[in-house]
Formats: structure tokens, C-alpha cells, sequence
DNA sequence: AGCGATGCACATGACATACAACTGATTCCG
DNA sequence: CGGAATCAGTTGTATGTCATGTGCATCGCT
């Protein structure tokens, strides 16, 4: 195995362990080379990995220092492990998807404010006025999603969705476009909406969760249907 | 910035828009270093944080590839958030291991077979003789959640939840263990064991939706009292 | 004394070079 | 024909050097 490997391996368990706070400066990459008998060029890989996964921040001239906690880098990781994700690996991503969704419906019918509500509203009109544009219309329909995501009020759900949408679009697009399936988007959609507006939180839940589990379905055909 | 920065976020976005399909080999350093104009620290740089994000792996002597998704990395940046999270933050988290652990004992009920029927089985006896010893007790509590997260099924619930573990038990350890908490522990998880058993699915979630609840309740009563 | 400017020690960022260790394929030999 | 030796290519590690930024102490002026 490679020398940085075990200095990462003790270096994050000195954080996660909580042995290091945030915020608190690492130890000189010169200190860190005798401490472990290693050249600075080792050191300094294991700090590079370390901050690719956001234990870590550097300041030029300054020093290393334990990262705070980040939703970026959890966004990061979402998206990285959605966009590498084979078949096998999807059908959970999806099904994490609507949980998450779903959950996202049931919150902001509790918690969302007049201007979650406005936005929702606005992309609804923009929807129906954009029925040719099948782009425009993915587009809107993904906005609309993240909105009620926003509106739950808890942005690991909020980030979660975010970093799923590349491929939600991916296969989003799949699905025939025909004006029923046009129909049945909007007036799902606004269902949705209006179970919120309304505070009615099992509603909206039950509806974007049927809303979601019919587009699970049209997944299952077109895969199967190839593979 | 750093000249790092934007080949990281080059060669990021080849991957994740799916230019480059997984397992496919990337260019050499030295050509990475031509194309780039930098020195060969440079790219390495990059290729490391790359690494530590779970995007590409390198073997020596013959290059570096693409990843196959891999959910240690998701593992990783769960653990990551966890662990550096601050109060505000700590919420929503806790929130977001109840909707997936609720969900968990849900799928449990449908989807569980007789092996992992036993193992919470034994865990439960085990609990029953670990009324003494609280930290033994805290280790099964945690393994009967994480069994039934497996049972589940999807490997991303049980791979969130295992990345939230260690979380979980700092501020399990925190309540107060006389005998009325212990029978209400033992009591709660039999119910929902039980529900299992009989593919009781709505019931399982209902009991173990209940039962995280009181525990999220303990935290914030806790953590108001002392801040 | 107050306070800004200067300078210095120390830190990370980047470059260049050299060699070690490994891989994969080709070539050579029995 | 099969296996061993060879070789070009590639990543891993070490070392040295300089550039550039930070933070503190020191100095000098008012």
C-alpha cells in the first residue's frame, strides 16, 4: 500500500474521533514529514486526498486546518456516487429519491411561506406555457422538485436532491412525451401544490409519492425493456 | 486559487457528464502535465483530491481510471458531515436518519428473511442480559438498527445509517439509564422485531418512527437545558 | 505612548529532477 | 509453442529550490 495511506487512515480517525476540533491547525507539513518519517511529498498527498473529501482545509501561508462540516462536500459525494452508479445500483438511488421526496412534500406543507408558495405557483404557469419546449419543460419540472426540497426546510434533503437532478434528468428525458403524459405531469404537479398551499401534509405526501412512483415504473419498463 | 482547482473541476465534469465512461484510463501525468500546461505536482494534486472524492483510482505502474461507484465514498462523506457537524446542524440529521431508519423497518417487514429474523432474535436476548452494562447494551441497541437497516435491502439506507453509528452513540450515551428507560428500549424494540416477524410493515415503521422519536426528544431536551 | 510600516520567520504552492517499483506487452530462447 | 527475460511506460517517493502568502515582532515616526 501506498505510505500516505496510513498517515490519511490516522489523520481522519484523529478528527473523527473528535481528538481534533474544527478549526483547529494541523501541525506543519515539515513537522508531519519527521513525525512519521516520510518525505513532504507523501505528507503532502495524503493532505491533497484528505481534502478532496472536506476533512481538510488549507490557507496558503497559514497552515492546514480540520475543516467545518460542509454540505458541498456531502453534494459532492452524491453526485459522484449517482453519476457512477450502474443499473444494479439505480433502483436504490431511486428509491432513496422518493423517500427523501416525499418527505420533502409532507415538510413544506408545514413549513412552507408565502414565498416558497409564489415560486411553486410561478413555475406551474411557466410549465403550462411551456408544453412544445420538451428542455424548458424538463427544466421546470426539476425546479419545481427542488423548490418543495428548499421549502422542507431541511437542507441535507435539499442538497441530496440537488445532487441527484444530472441524473434524474438523464432519465427523465427517456419517458415518451405525448400530451397525456404532458397532462398528467401538470396536473400532478399541481396537486402537489395545492395539498401544500393547503397545509395539508399527508396529501402532498401521497401525492408526490405517487407522482414519483409512476416515474419509478416508467423507468422499470424502458430498462427492462432494453436489457 | 490554486492551479489544482480548475483541472480538478475539468477533469470532474468530463466524468460526471459522462464523457468518460467508468473504468476508462486517463491520460498519463506527463501528458496531463503537457496538455495543462503545469508541472507534474500540479496534476497530482488534482489526481489526489480526485482520489479522496471517490472519482478515480490509480494503480501503479499502469495509470489512473474512472471509479466504479463505490458506496464506502458515500460511506465516507456521511461519516465526514456527521462528525463535523455543528448543534445547528445535528437536527437535521438526526431527522434524516428517522425518515431512513423508519423506512428501513418498512422494507424489514416485507423483504427480511429468516437469517436476519435470528440475528435480531439473538440480539434481543442479548440485550436482556445487558441490562448492567451500559455500554455493551449501547453496541447491541445500535446493532439491532443497523440488522434491520440490511434487512432492508437497499445498501444506501444501511450505508448512511452506518456512517451516522458513531454519531448516534455519543448522544445515545447521554441519557439517563435507570430501569424504566431500559424496559422502554427493550419493550420498543421487541414491538417492532415483532412487527417484522409478521410483515407487518406499517407497523413496523409506525413502531420505530415512535421510537426514534422519544429518542430525538431526549436530545433536544437535553442539549435545550444546556445551551 | 500610539500606530503604521517594515522586515523576518515560517508556511504552503509550484517546479525540476532523479530514482524506485510496478505493469503490460514484446521479444527471445529452449 | 510456452515460459522467461527484457523493455518501455507509468506511478510512487525523495530531495532541493524558489515563489508567494501569513502572522508576528520589531522598528521608527509622530
Amino acid at each position: 500500500m501506498q505510505r500516505s495511506a496510513k498517515i490519511i487512515r490516522l489523520i481522519e480517525s484523529e478528527i473523527l474521533g473528535g481528538k481534533m476540533p474544527v478549526g483547529q491547525r494541523l501541525e506543519s507539513e515539515e513537522k508531519l514529514c519527521e513525525r512519521f518519517g516520510v518525505s513532504r511529498t507523501v505528507i503532502r498527498e495524503a493532505i491533497q486526498q484528505l481534502r478532496g473529501r472536506g476533512l481538510l482545509r488549507t490557507i496558503k501561508g497559514s497552515g492546514t486546518y480540520i475543516a467545518e462540516s460542509n454540505l458541498d462536500t456531502l453534494a459532492n459525494a452524491m453526485e459522484a456516487y449517482s453519476a457512477l452508479a450502474e443499473d444494479l445500483d439505480f433502483l436504490e438511488l431511486i428509491d432513496f429519491r422518493i423517500l427523501i421526496e416525499t418527505e420533502c412534500a409532507r415538510l413544506a406543507a408545514i413549513h412552507a411561506g408565502e414565498a416558497v408558495i409564489r415560486e411553486l405557483r410561478s413555475l406551474m404557469d411557466a410549465m403550462r406555457q411551456s408544453k412544445a419546449d420538451r428542455a424548458e419543460f424538463s427544466r421546470l419540472d426539476i425546479a419545481f422538485h427542488l423548490v418543495i426540497a428548499r421549502g422542507s426546510g431541511n437542507r441535507i434533503y435539499a442538497t441530496v436532491l440537488r445532487a441527484l437532478e444530472k441524473k434524474c434528468i438523464d432519465y427523465a428525458r427517456k419517458n415518451r412525451g405525448d400530451s397525456d403524459w404532458f397532462q398528467s405531469i401538470v396536473s400532478t404537479h399541481q396537486a402537489i401544490l395545492d395539498a401544500i398551499e393547503n397545509g395539508k401534509a399527508d396529501v402532498a405526501a401521497e401525492a408526490m409519492h405517487k407522482h414519483l412512483l409512476s416515474s419509478r415504473r416508467q423507468y422499470v419498463d424502458l430498462t427492462d425493456g432494453q436489457g
